[in-house]
Parts: structure tokens; C-alpha cells; sequence
DNA sequence: TTTTCTGCAAACCGTTTGCAAGTGA
DNA sequence: TCACTTGCAAACGGTTTGCAGAAAA
């Protein structure tokens, strides 16, 4: 298991073969202070406002690769048909999802641990990993669900 | 809560104002015999099997217009990039995914039933729905693990 | 007939890729 | 120096859309 160690980038690339550039510890430092998934298009304007002059098609690889090695975690589940990264030490993190101004609200622990642990002892099949999510509205956007139940 | 009526797709559209054409309830029918979700062109694939002459656009026409009304549910989760479509009256499943050939296979029962109740009565985040998956390797496909595993 | 559906082709949009120039070690 | 990175622009693939013709009510 990677564990990532925050400020210990360029160190952390390195150990795994890839060069430290300012592109990439820049992408990291800017997914560091975040606990919710990110786009790819999200992290290339936020970089754009941190005065970091970046090509989209950049982003798309710097993410890919820290993917691929485990440094940050593509989601199975994408945002407007856009994927959604988050930094891996904030991984195992399940999230309230408002379905009115999508924010997401990471929730405390994994309600299905005991669960999956029973299927690892009970089945064949190997367990490696879940995605959870549970959709609704904040309180802020209960409002929209009675608006949508009158225009129908 | 919309109930889905096997065999009874004509009246439901109607009921919801729309017109019963002989592509909508071939899209329905098939949906009928699957409990895996599908994507827009597997369903079109299968209509081509079947003989029935359609266009991709219309395929994905009528899939979004069956998931407006709820008679289908478009799945968060994507497959390759591809929207998953499963019919409602499927639709409390929850799947073991497997990552080395892709089966999907629902499982009984919906382990977080207990928590997401919790939740309603603990917090003000007004829960709607959940989705939720289960990742890993079915016992076929173990070894691709160990394959990845000597890649590096 | 009138409204709704459908096929076709083009547009769209997120993502990937080839290539040449730039940068880190 | 040399391998790896990056920017650019073009390609790609799934999905959506405008429009004219076809089908349901």
C-alpha cells in the first residue's frame, strides 16, 4: 500500500522512477487540500488561478499517472460524464452527494467494512475494493425536490 | 414509486403521456430478461439479433426519455466510459464486479440498508438513493491478478 | 391531421495521442 | 547528454441534436 506523505512529493516520485516536475507537485499540492473528488478540468483551472501556466492534455497525463501508481485514485463514477480524481490518502472516504447543487460530504468510517469482510469469508470471489455513494439533498436544496414533484 | 408491469409496457407509457412504439417495447422486453446493466449499444446490438432495425441515436433517445420517467435507471457508474442502463424493477441491486472479465453479479439483499436509515434520522441530509458496488475478481479470473501482480 | 418519433449526419465534449520542442537528472 | 515531459493540434469515441420524413393517436 502507498501511503502518501504530505509536503514528500518529489521524494515519493522519484522512489517509483518518475521525475519530479513542477507540473506534477503542483497538481499534488493542489489535491492535498482537497477531500473531494476532483475533474481533470477543475484541477486545470485551479492551477490557471495559482498563476500555473499548464495544457489540459498535461493534466489528463500527470493524472493518469498517478493513478496508475496509486498516488491519487481515478473514481469508478464520473461527474457530468467527467472522471473524478481524489488524492489516495483521502481514499477510503464514501460521500453524501446532493443531488440539487452536487456537493459531495465525505461521511465519517465505511458502513459496509463488516460486510465486505463477510463476503471475503463466505464466497469465491475476491474482494478488492467498493465504491459507495449516497445521493439526496442538503438542507439547502430540499426545496428543488418540491419544485421538480410540481412540474411533472 | 413507479411499479414496472412485465408485459404491461404499453399501458405504463401511456400512462405517462407517451406514445407505445413497437422500438420502445422492444427496448423494454429486453431489458425485461437482464438483471446485469447494459450499455446503449449492447442494446442495439441486440436488437440487430433480434431483427429490429433502429438507430443508435434513437437507442439512446429512448433509454434517456425511459430513464426520465423512471422506468429504467441510468447507473453512475460507467463501464469504458459507456452509460449502464438497468430496468427499475431491478433496480435495489447491488453487484460483484469483476475487474478481470467485467461480469457484473447482483448480490441479495442491501448491506447498508440499516446505515442509510440511520443517516435520515441523524442528519439533515434528506437521503434519496444509493448506489453502490463491489469490486474484485471472480474466481475465474484470479490469476489475472497474479499476471498484474509480476508486471510491476 | 396533428403530435410525437425516428433516421441520418453532423456537432459536441471529454479524453487520448503523435510529434516536435522543452526540461530534469 | 539522454530519457522523460510537455504543448499543441488533431483524432477518437460515446452521446446529443437539428431537421426532414414516418408513424402513432
Amino acid at each position: 500500500m502507498v501511503t502518501v506523505v504530505p509536503g514528500n512529493y518529489g521524494e515519493q516520485l522519484k522512489k517509483l522512477g518518475l521525475k519530479s516536475t513542477k507540473h506534477r507537485l503542483s497538481i499534488l499540492k493542489i489535491m492535498e487540500n482537497l477531500d473531494s473528488p476532483v475533474t481533470a478540468d477543475e484541477v486545470y483551472m485551479m492551477m490557471e488561478k495559482d498563476k500555473t501556466s499548464i495544457s489540459i492534455s498535461t493534466v489528463y497525463r500527470i493524472l493518469e499517472l498517478l493513478a496508475k501508481n496509486n498516488i491519487i485514485i481515478k473514481m469508478n463514477v464520473t461527474q457530468n460524464g467527467k472522471a473524478l480524481f481524489v488524492l489516495n490518502g483521502n481514499v477510503h472516504r464514501h460521500y453524501l452527494i446532493c443531488l440539487g447543487c452536487h456537493k459531495m460530504t465525505p461521511i465519517d468510517g465505511c458502513p459496509i467494512a463488516d460486510y465486505e469482510k463477510k463476503l471475503k469469508e463466505n464466497t469465491d470471489f475476491y474482494v478488492t475494493g467498493h465504491h459507495l455513494e449516497i445521493y439526496g439533498y442538503c438542507s439547502k436544496c430540499k426545496k428543488s425536490i418540491e419544485n421538480k414533484a410540481n412540474k411533472k
